[in-house]
DNA sequence: ATCTATTCCTGGCTGC
DNA sequence: TGCAGCCAGGAATAGA
């Protein structure tokens, strides 16, 4: 199976929570096997003798943080670059977690293990708040570029590198812009909230030509406007767009629509 | 307090 | 053709 990439930002984990809650309200954890400990690495308690017998309540999200609420305690999962949880799948050779629960058996897939399993919530404590919810224009008037700004999970949760381009492309404000006007904030904030209701319509965004069994995955990178569109026109106006580098991240903007 | 650079990690791509 | 070297990026961390 040719596996793909989805970058799991806000749109993609909110998919992934949508699909994951009916399917795992109300079960319970037999046991848990960590074949890779580095992803445990933020946990304070080893989740192989806490999580068995813990009933599943909920499956929620915050920023790009998974949380599924037990009848004790959470689990916290951060997908990172490359994690992928998998129903009833044989594991593989980047498997790192093994869930077995009473009716099925949930693996934790990750090549890169950027992503993380923690019992309890404590990284999720220290997030502002979730993007989809009512945003405050003036916590983007900061010194640091806007993008960093968009990127700081401190400030808001759930932006990642492809939604901030894709955001700023829309508010026509450039990456590198600081100390952004109170109206450039509230537009900004607006194609945000536009942006990310979008790809969750599309369900996320997937690099790659992989479709799944269902025939379905993310399909709004075919929407991105600028994210990976490098010396490619511009849909508006056809300057090619241009990448530079902005909070350590590759960034893609229009020159002559953003400034 | 805020900002910036560096680190982690590996598949895939580039260029010699 | 083969392989070294670089690139991608979310979040923690150290340093300014």
């Amino acid at each position: 199976m040719t596996a793909y990439i989805c970058m799991p930002e806000l749109p993609e984990v909110e998919t992934i929570v949508r699909e994951l809650a009916p399917r795992l309200r109300g079960r319970h954890i037999v046991s848990v096997e960590v074949l890779q400990p580095r992803i445990t690495r933020h946990s304070k308690t080893d989740i192989t003798t806490v999580l068995p017998g813990r009933r599943i309540e909920e499956v929620r999200r915050h920023g790009k943080f998974i949380i599924v609420d037990l009848d004790q305690g959470c689990l916290t999962i951060h997908l990172g670059m490359t994690g992928q949880l998998l129903f009833d799948t044989a594991p593989g050779p980047y498997t790192r977690v093994i869930f077995v629960l009473d009716d099925a058996v949930l693996l934790y897939d990750d090549t890169r293990m950027f992503g993380a399993i923690e019992f309890g919530a404590a990284r999720v404590e220290r997030l502002g708040p979730d993007a989809l919810t009512q945003l405050a224009p003036d916590k983007l008037k900061r010194k640091a570029p806007v993008k960093a700004v968009l990127l700081n999970q401190a400030v808001f949760s759930g932006i990642g590198n492809i939604y901030a381009d894709e955001a700023l492309f829309r508010a026509g404000i450039k990456p590198t812009a600081r100390n952004i006007s109170r109206p450039r904030a509230e537009k900004l904030l607006a194609a945000v909230d536009d942006v990310l209701r979008e790809a969750i319509e599309h369900r996320g965004s997937s690099v790659s030509d992989y479709v799944d069994t269902e025939g379905r995955r993310g399909s709004f990178q075919q929407q991105h406007r600028v994210y990976a569109r490098e010396k490619l026109p511009c849909v508006v106006c056809g300057t090619p767009i241009r990448k530079i580098v902005v909070g350590g991240r590759g960034t893609h903007y229009c020159p002559k629509c953003q400034r």
